[in-house]
DNA sequence: GGGTAGTTCCTAATGGTATTAGGATCGGGG
DNA sequence: CCCCGATCCTAATACCATTAGGAACTACCC
């Protein structure tokens, strides 16, 4: 009798690829255990229980998105940087968008603390230092390019753009524009909203 | 022996509030059913199945905030209306997370072809009618702000913001200048953009 | 006024889910 | 060679959604 070569990481990476095929929702620990050809309390040996699944698979997507970002962003600065920051969120929405709905909630303490997490904050610190943006106004920068992208991949994602035209790909690059817009003229946005009123 | 006075519309509102109290996952035809002191086959006079329920407070949910939206840009244009946009969206999210968190997926047919999912289109445009901006770059200022308003409001919600400072506020008032420079500048964009490179 | 039809709630039953308890089986180390 | 721990199993409990079919109440019609 051969038994399955369970483990905490197969699970989870199993976990990953329910959710790209079916949903974060449809992950479920006796979707798994059918997919494995194992009884459902079987996993209960590899993983805490759903929570901690979910979570594993949040923890995975971390990781793998801020990789997938620190190559996109590699030697480059500025524009260019920030094409490759916005290309490498959209590209991991499309291939993983169960993995990428994982990152969408409220997530367990043990992935927030993850070293993955702090990881895009460092990658997505060193896209606005190309900018010259420091100090507070980083953190503020980088939420608002945070949820600009993060913001537009969801209303794509749930299809809120599929019924208008035009597509959806060209808005993107609109707003990657102006996101490189606001960033481009952070320091000068003052003056020149000054000079607009006058 | 007094029979409770079940209604579509109650069950869908006592939906949104367990919604708000406990979040949207928490949404079940045995809790309303509880608290509604009726067993659970007696909502399904009301109401089809849990997608339908769902689907009604996610319409529920649009129609409020685009009442909210109408109410918080009447009479104003500009970088006024922007902010009061962006103010009746916020608001809502804070009194109402359950069903801020209803609109954040895929809704069925009957939601997204609902008359309040227009009006928010509708209200949206106007605020950007009065940036001078038409056309396609309509679509793409309507998608920009939307996205942005839209990541922002969920990532402090999953709790993004929560372990940094400054507090979130003031990323949002930095987020609606950085609106606001965006659409004033729209159309020189361009020739701003040009100017920097040069 | 009494029967009748429709509405609304009920109980009963089915099947899917997570989770815990405790048993069997296989491997490696004394 | 035997024991022990790891891994998987079966059995059981407790939720959940959903359907089938019965009872009671309301309103209406004759």
């Amino acid at each position: 009798m051969d038994r399955p070569q369970l483990t905490r990481t197969a699970v989870i990476a199993r976990g990953a690829e329910v959710a790209d095929t079916s949903g974060f929702d449809s992950v479920t620990l006796a979707a798994i255990a059918r997919s494995f050809g194992v009884r459902t309390p079987s996993l209960y040996t590899h993983v805490r229980d759903l929570a901690a699944l979910r979570d594993g698979i949040t923890v995975l997507a971390l990781d793998e998105l801020a990789e997938r970002i620190g190559d996109a962003i590699a030697g480059r600065s500025g524009y260019d940087a920030l094409v490759g920051f916005g290309a490498a969120h959209r590209g991991y929405v499309e291939e993983h968008p169960g993995r990428w709905e994982s990152l969408q909630r409220h997530a367990g303490a043990d992935a927030v603390a993850a070293p993955a997490a702090r990881r895009i904050v460092r990658v997505t610190d060193a896209v606005l230092l190309g900018y010259g943006i420091s100090g507070e106004d980083r953190t503020h920068a980088t939420r608002i390019v945070g949820s600009a992208l993060n913001g537009f991949l969801n209303l794509e994602r749930i299809g809120s753009f599929a019924h208008s035209t035009p597509r959806a790909e060209q808005s993107w690059h609109e707003l990657i524009d102006a996101l490189h817009f606001v960033l481009a003229h952070w320091h000068d946005r003052e003056r020149l909203r000054t000079k607009e009123r006058s």
